[in-house]
DNA sequence: CCGTGACATGACAACGTTGTCAACGACGTT
DNA sequence: AACGTCGTTGACAACGTTGTCATGTCACGG
């Protein structure tokens, strides 16, 4: 910049006026200017322009995987809106380690990231404080941070469940499974607990032989199946509360070539071409993530008047077939 | 900073050294300054350092869409090779809009990224040579770029095509389809070539009716299976350029309760859960990330004496049903 | 006792930008 | 003619860090 100011014969100030586009600058000099700024190849240095002014025009976003699906359409939404406020995103996957999203989210911050968007990983995130009260806003999406309260964007994990049982009810079912994820996760629990509601609203007693909940893989799928389908009365449908869970069921179905009504927690690519199609409840990436952005955003434009917001996500049904095979 | 060297009663640059690591520094004071930075709160500020060092410890990877599957996994891989060298990463979408991909590409040079991985949407990346000279190393992923020489990474399109070819005529196929993306994307030009290269070699000849290039879309895909199979002497085999033409294709095929023998290009989750199992030809899109990051590192490490470095990554098929059903 | 080297510490400038303020000239008003 | 106003321009400091260099202290060997 001081290059351009010698070649173009005018002050520092006056580049910086004209890089910054401001309209008190006779004609001539801006023109002058923009041809040595083009001349000479001149890239304004934000290090330095972040470093005077204290803001970054930058986000952090950390999530558990970035090769994800389900995140990598949140990561969009967030860029999008992102786009629209000038900013750039660091993204990065905590790999559902505590340890790692910590270390990410203090890098973002030593950063001087705008704001940040967490999908918490670990259980405890009063590390955050010191820097929320420094005014860096933090936006939790998909599950509560650990122990501080903050703006979060959430899916009705619960009434998701419901619905999907729900589902399944309606087409005649009354030994309904579950496998869900660790019970520790939220997402898990809320998941859970929406299978339960919709069972004792139907005047069906709850049972502990028809549910699993461990991480998801393609072992403890198979023994949970066992579990279910092995014993005097068998579950004649199933809920799978997430789509790693899905998959290795349906993996496990096709080899054993039984049958089960089923519906999915995710949604899945290629559900629909799928023999029977894959019924699923379907949760909105691309809304949640606008939806942290904006309100990102707005706190970081300084709304930072009210209480902390939780927003609710709807989860909706898709039948595609698997859930309306009738029980026998 | 100052705080702390003022709360800890010592000078700037020793709390400098402390936050640093640097060895030569008397423990009690080492330990009162940590101290201090503990109470305080203290972060360094990395707008700084990165103005005084001239480097920021980030790289830019700028895709067609974060969102992609593909490109998801190539990031993710991008970020574990970055993390390894204690490095962030911005990611962009470009949206395949060559615009946009610029506008990007040189934010991120604003920002003083220590490199840059780059899917080239637009055919010119010209604009990026000034940045180049200034010492940003940059690597491309997937497609070359437009009119420069640059270190790039690319999937053996040609002869992940011709496997497939191959594969579809050992089962007997005579009549095989192509269904590609527009010829002006890189990829897809290669892989026509590949087609073609195969069927020669089996001493076909190469017909056009045989052939459509479109940008996918369900109502083109569904045209050109109408040309393949609605003639005098239908196709009885098709491969698929892209995994949006496949899952068009799997659709179409699905409604019109057709069977054709079909390969796909780029693997598709639960590709193996299909009736038939859905075989493709898989790029590596996690092998052609972490090649990229690596080259990245090695440039930005210093290396920049040899001439741009082309690393070719293989492209394998995965058989699964779908390719070995036999010629009528 | 002095010179030498090793080590710890701090003063200061510099990185590239922008906010603040003052200087300047042109113009209109009294 | 004197004064105030407005718009343009530039000098300068400051943002928070780290590299350079100088200073201070101590131990050791001659």
């Amino acid at each position: 910049m001081k290059d351009v100011a010698a070649s173009a014969g005018v002050s520092l100030k006056t580049v910086s006026r004209v890089v910054n586009g401001e309209s008190n600058v006779n004609d001539d000099l801006r023109a002058a200017v923009l041809e040595s700024i083009a001349a000479l190849g001149f890239r304004r240095n934000a290090s330095a322009r972040d470093l005077r002014q204290g803001r970054s025009g930058t986000v952090g976003l950390l999530l558990e995987d970035v090769a994800d699906p389900f995140y990598s359409i949140l990561s969009r939404a967030v860029e999008e809106v992102a786009r629209e406020h000038g900013t750039m995103v660091f993204a990065g996957s905590s790999a559902e380690d505590a340890d790692r999203e910590r270390e990410l989210a203090l890098a973002f911050c030593e950063r001087r990231v705008d704001g940040l968007i967490v999908v918490p990983a670990g259980t405890s995130h009063s590390y955050l404080l010191p820097e929320m009260r420094a005014g860096i806003p933090v936006v939790f999406v998909d599950r509560p941070p650990g122990d501080i309260e903050a703006d979060m964007i959430l899916t009705d994990n619960r009434g998701g469940s419901r619905r999907g049982v729900d589902h399944l009810l309606s087409h005649g079912h009354r030994r309904i499974g579950f496998i869900g994820d660790a019970p520790e996760i939220y997402t898990a629990g809320e998941r859970l607990r929406g299978y339960r509601e919709a069972l004792e609203a139907a005047g069906i007693p709850f049972s502990e032989d028809l549910v699993t909940q461990a991480p998801p893989s393609p072992a403890s799928t198979a023994d949970a199946l066992d579990r279910l389908l092995d014993g005097p009365s068998p579950a004649t449908a199933l809920l799978c509360g997430n789509s790693r869970t899905t998959v290795s069921v349906l993996r496990e179905l096709a080899r054993r070539s039984t049958r089960l009504a089923l519906v999915g927690f995710d949604d899945v690519e290629l559900g629909d071409l799928l023999q029977p199609g894959l019924t699923v409840v379907a949760q909105d990436p691309g809304a949640m993530g606008a939806a942290a952005a904006r309100l990102l955003f707005q706190r970081i434009a300084g709304d930072t008047a009210g209480p902390p917001q939780t927003v609710t996500i709807g989860a909706r049904l898709i039948p595609r077939g698997s859930g309306e095979l009738p029980a026998p």
